[in-house]
DNA sequence: TCTGAATCGGTATTCAAGTAGCGATATAAA
DNA sequence: TTTATATCGCTACTTGAATACCGATTCAGA
């Protein structure tokens, strides 16, 4: 089901996509048509050279003394990210975490809609935190095979995310953000992204014991 | 200031030494007292070797046939991270992830506790967040600098950060870890680790994008 | 029209990290 | 006591990404 025609793009360059999402956004909104790599990387703080090779893997071919044409950019970074199209997640944990990722703004920039939220807590059941309504975790599987949803965002403590992974999984979610410190382990084809507070807050102290 | 008695440690160990932690930390809940990598790697999901690798950089040595004495690694991946004494932080911004954060449990175990909070609302300011007092903005550079406080956590609205992170290390900050999608630019010396939901959701997307 | 400067786009090099292979060693079992 | 084996720890090797370099292009201004 691998699709050829794409190549593949190198991770650290996916993980700039973003940020340069962001600010083209912002030099579009102060009126340039045209983004040429010396002054995003400056903008950013990146290397200019690397920035222009991230730039020209999204395949819009640049002008010399111009730059990228803005718009046509912005698209093709959003296409190969897959966010040009609409895509439908759930949520799954409504603690205090899975509630502020609710209220979220950056999921509408990237095309990402939460259609529902689960808990295993009962008495959540039937609230609703920043617009989306909690549902008990029995009407999970049935809810995500009908609206096909292939993304979830967990955040449930670490017990119990193995567990709701495979149920996701079986309803046919093909990708998870895991935010609990579990190491899912899940069929070949599913992605799974994990978010750990830890690992930078362990790369800056380090850095500080470090550097005395 | 540095310290070159201290061989620097490739960014991907330090990264995966939090996930060591945890583990180790269970297997000797379970009664091990000794730690093999082989054992590690296949409960992580990690290859053997590398994981070998990283145990190996904590300077301790292993036993063949029996692994790494389990306390004795444990204390040395916490002192290499700096985790084995305590360290104080503040946090600045307390709305919904900035709240999250502060009833986030993982820091204890990382030796961190969040001496102060602060947000630009005065209307919050006064009120309590887990146990932790919420302080008004004017009050932020005085109280980091008689605390002595060296690691900040910046929640606060993208637009207010550059700002915040100025003040932080005019107070004496070193270390920031920075959950707002600006790229904050600090003096040499100051460490900026960011933490962009972006990333691993670009990473995720564009990945299912890809497979069809 | 001519000249210069900024920018793109490709190639080559360097560097860091992950991977592979293998001998050394201590432990457990025969 | 002997033997087999799991594990460590060292030394290449490979891969992937960042960096450096340089020619090609096109636009702005003289």
């Amino acid at each position: 089901m691998e699709n050829p025609n794409e190549n593949p793009l190198p991770l650290p360059t996916i993980r700039r996509y973003p940020i340069f999402l962001r600010a083209i956004g912002e030099m579009m909104d102060a009126g340039e048509a045209f983004i040429s790599s010396s002054v995003l990387a400056e903008r950013l703080g990146l290397d200019p050279v690397l920035t222009r090779k991230d730039l020209a893997m999204a395949g819009v071919p640049g002008r010399p003394r111009r730059g990228y044409p803005a718009e046509e950019l912005r698209a093709a970074i959003n296409r190969a990210l897959g966010w040009d199209s609409a895509t439908d997640a759930v949520l799954v944990g409504t603690g205090s975490l899975g509630s502020a990722l609710l209220g979220y703004a950056g999921f509408k920039e990237q095309n990402l809609s939460i259609v529902a939220a689960f808990d295993a807590n009962p008495r959540l059941a039937g609230s609703t935190v920043h617009g989306v309504k909690v549902r008990p975790l029995a009407e999970m599987a049935r809810l995500v095979r009908r609206l096909k949803v292939h993304l979830a965002i967990l955040t449930v403590p670490t017990a119990a995310a193995q567990a709701c992974a495979e149920t996701l999984v079986e309803a046919g979610v093909r990708g998870i953000l895991n935010f609990s410190s579990a190491q899912l382990s899940v069929p070949e084809g599913v992605i799974v992204q994990n978010v750990d507070l830890a690992q930078p807050l362990a790369v800056l102290s380090h850095a500080i014991a470090r550097h005395g």
